[in-house]
DNA sequence: AATGCTTACGGGTCACGTAATGATT
DNA sequence: AATCATTACGTGACCCGTAAGCATT
């Protein structure tokens, strides 16, 4: 499980829709698929449906919220990092 | 800045040492040195002093304990998220 | 037929290991 | 010389896009 994967996953519990939230992501529709992929084989288990929409699964909408979490936390502190480090860059 | 680079630094910050922490990480120490020079390229500044140790520098202590969490929530999403999924597949 | 997701394939980047080099003690 | 980190180089994995295929409406 990667932060990208983490950021396209939320992406597309939103939109429900491959081709949107690929499009969200700046990325392609196949580029997404696999990243999706990828991410529920490294959870075991389905994210989403995909017929007749791309619907969360249980599963997806149990772990979303943590998710978005670690998510915001993450920028939150790349945010702090790069602002520390160009304002030691002064110095 | 991703999920794998963060484990990485953690454990160069408790250990100091790049040979070390690399055993530690499972890789070789080469790839430590590479995978902390992202690191830093990403976050835009010196994460650690190289002579006489590796010793983490202001910056990194900084955003240490912001990075410790969120790879606490991960590993706890993670293993959540596996939990799940396994119980959903005995149905 | 149209829409939407997946599979197939080729190219670029990154992660990794081993080997060689550089720097410090 | 010994120790420790970096650079060089080759291999494999992954991310990405385009094109083709499959399924549902």
């Amino acid at each position: 499980m990667e932060l990208h994967h983490v950021r396209y996953f939320l992406v597309l519990c939103e939109e429900q829709h491959f081709s949107k939230a690929a499009r969200r992501c700046g990325i392609s529709q196949p580029s997404l698929t696999n990243a999706i992929k990828r991410l529920e084989q490294s959870i075991g288990g389905a994210l989403f449906q995909r017929r007749p929409r791309a619907a969360p699964t249980q599963l997806a909408l149990a772990i979303k919220p943590d998710l978005e979490q670690i998510l915001i936390s993450t920028e939150l502190a790349h945010r702090k990092a790069k602002r520390l480090s160009f304002e030691r860059n002064l110095d």
